[in-house]
DNA sequence: TACGATTATAGCAAATATGCTATAATATTT
DNA sequence: AAATATTATAGCATATTTGCTATAATCGTA
C-alpha cells in the first residue's frame, strides 16, 4: 500500500538528520547496537530503525539512548 | 479504564521534566500557545498536552517547536 | 464583578512507535 | 574463503502520538 505522506508531524529531514547523528556518536564512543540495547530499554530492531531513518523516536527514546551512551540528551540534538 | 503504565518506554519524569522545561522556556520569550501553534505545523491541544506533561513528544515534535521558538533543538533538552 | 485572553481537558479517528521474534544482509576477523 | 559479529529488514500486536473540534477552567484586566 503506497502511501503519500499526508502527516505533517513526521519530517524526513529532521529524522535523517538525527539518524546520521546517533549512529555517528554511537560508533565513535565504540559501543555497538547490541551493547546500547542492552545497556537501555530501547530494543535492537527499534535502535536499527532509529540509525536507518525508518521512524521518529519520542523524547523518552532519546533521552534513554542519550543515557545508554553516557552522554547529555542535548547532545544527541546537536546536529 | 485503569492502566498500570505497562510501558517502559513512557518514563513520567522525563516528560514532566521536559514540560515544566518547555513552558518556562516559551514564556520566557512572551509568546502564546496560539501563537507558537500557529507558527508551527503542532497543534494547539497538542502543546497544552505537551505542556501538563500528558505525552511523550516525538523528535520531530520537538524540532518543529524549536524552531516557532527560534532556538536549536537542544536547547529544549538542556534540563 | 464581568469580560476577554489564555490554558486545560475530553473524545474520536488515523498514523505511528515500540517490543518481540525471526531472518537476511553486511562487515569484520580468522 | 569461512566463520563470526554486527547491522538491517520484516511482520505482528499493542499502546501512544497527533490533529481536530468542542468545551471548561483559569488568568488578567477593565
Amino acid at each position: 500500500m503506497i502511501q503519500l505522506s499526508l502527516v505533517k508531524f513526521r519530517d524526513k529531514n529532521t529524522i535523517e538528520q538525527f539518524a546520521n547523528h546517533f549512529k555517528k556518536t554511537r560508533i565513535s564512543l565504540s559501543i555497538t547496537q547490541e551493547q546500547l540495547s542492552n545497556k537501555t530499554d530501547i530494543s535492537l530492531s527499534q535502535i536499527a530503525r532509529i540509525e536507518t531513518a525508518r521512524l521518529n523516536p519520542t523524547l523518552c527514546t532519546i533521552v534513554e539512548l542519550a543515557k545508554g551512551l553516557n552522554i547529555h540528551p542535548k547532545e544527541l540534538l546537536n546536529f
